[in-house]
DNA sequence: TTGATACTTAGCTCTTGCGCTAAGTGTTGT
DNA sequence: ACAACACTTAGCGCAAGAGCTAAGTATCAA
C-alpha cells in the first residue's frame, strides 16, 4: 500500500518512453521474444534490453528464459496501480465539483426563499 | 492526434515525480498559489518552481500571475490523454482475451462434435 | 519612500537515463 | 566439434533531470 506511492515513480517513468510503450503495445497482442521485440525498435540490442529490464523491474512485464530465448509477457494487473491513482485524483475533483454544485444549489434555495 | 504520441512522453515524465504528483493532488481540492504549494514541499522555492513549470509546459496545470502572486489551477482535461492511452492498451488485451475465449469455445464445440 | 513579500533568473553541482561498442556466455543446428 | 544464434555484461559518452545558492524584479503595505 505504502509501497504503491514509491511504485508510481517507477511506473510513470517506465511509461515515459516511446520504445517501452511500443513494447507494451506489442505485448498487448501476446507474448514475444526479446529479439522479436527488438527487431521493431531502432536501436542496438543491448540498448533495447535496458528498456526490457526497466519494464520488468517495474513489474509491467514478466520475462522468462527458455533455452537461449527470453520470452516477455505483459503483466496486466500492474497497470491498475496507475489507473487507480488517476481514478483517485478524478474522484477528488468530482467531490469538489459536487460541493460546488451543492453550494450553488443552496444559494439558489436561499434566493428562492428570499424572493418568495 | 499525432501530437498525442509525443505528449505521452512528457505527460508520463511529469507524473513520475512525487513532488509534482503532490501538487496535482493538492490542486484537486482547488486552485493555490505557488508559495502555498511550495510550503508543503521539502525544497527551495527555485527548485519547486521548476516542477511547477514542468506541470505547466505539459499542460497538466494552468498558471496565471496576478500582482506578485501566481495562482495554479488543475487542467483536468489533460489527464484524459493518459487515461485514453491506458484504455486503448486495455481494449487491446481484452480483444485478445475474447479471441482466446472464442478459440476455446470453438475447440469445445469441435470436441463435442468429436465425442458425440 | 522603504521594507517586506512573492516569485524569478542565472548558473552551478550531482545523479540518472539513454544510446553506443566490444567482448562474453550459454544453446542449438550440422 | 564448431559455427550460428540469442542474448548478456561491461564500460564509455553525452544529455537531461533534480537539487542548491546567490542575486534580481516586481508588487504591496506602511
Amino acid at each position: 500500500m505504502a509501497q504503491c506511492l514509491a511504485d508510481l515513480d517507477g511506473l510513470f517513468l517506465a511509461l515515459a518512453d516511446p520504445t517501452r510503450r511500443a513494447v507494451i503495445h506489442r505485448l498487448g497482442h501476446g507474448p514475444a521474444s526479446v529479439g522479436e521485440l527488438a527487431r521493431e525498435a531502432t536501436m542496438t540490442l543491448p540498448s533495447f534490453m535496458k528498456h526490457v529490464r526497466v519494464l520488468e523491474t517495474n513489474g509491467l512485464i514478466h520475462t522468462a528464459k527458455s533455452g537461449r530465448v527470453r520470452t516477455c509477457t505483459l503483466n496486466r494487473e500492474r497497470f491498475t496501480v496507475v489507473e487507480d491513482w488517476l481514478a483517485r485524483q478524478r474522484r477528488l475533483w468530482e467531490e469538489r465539483t459536487d460541493r460546488l454544485e451543492q453550494f450553488v444549489t443552496d444559494s439558489t434555495h436561499s434566493m428562492e426563499k428570499r424572493t418568495s
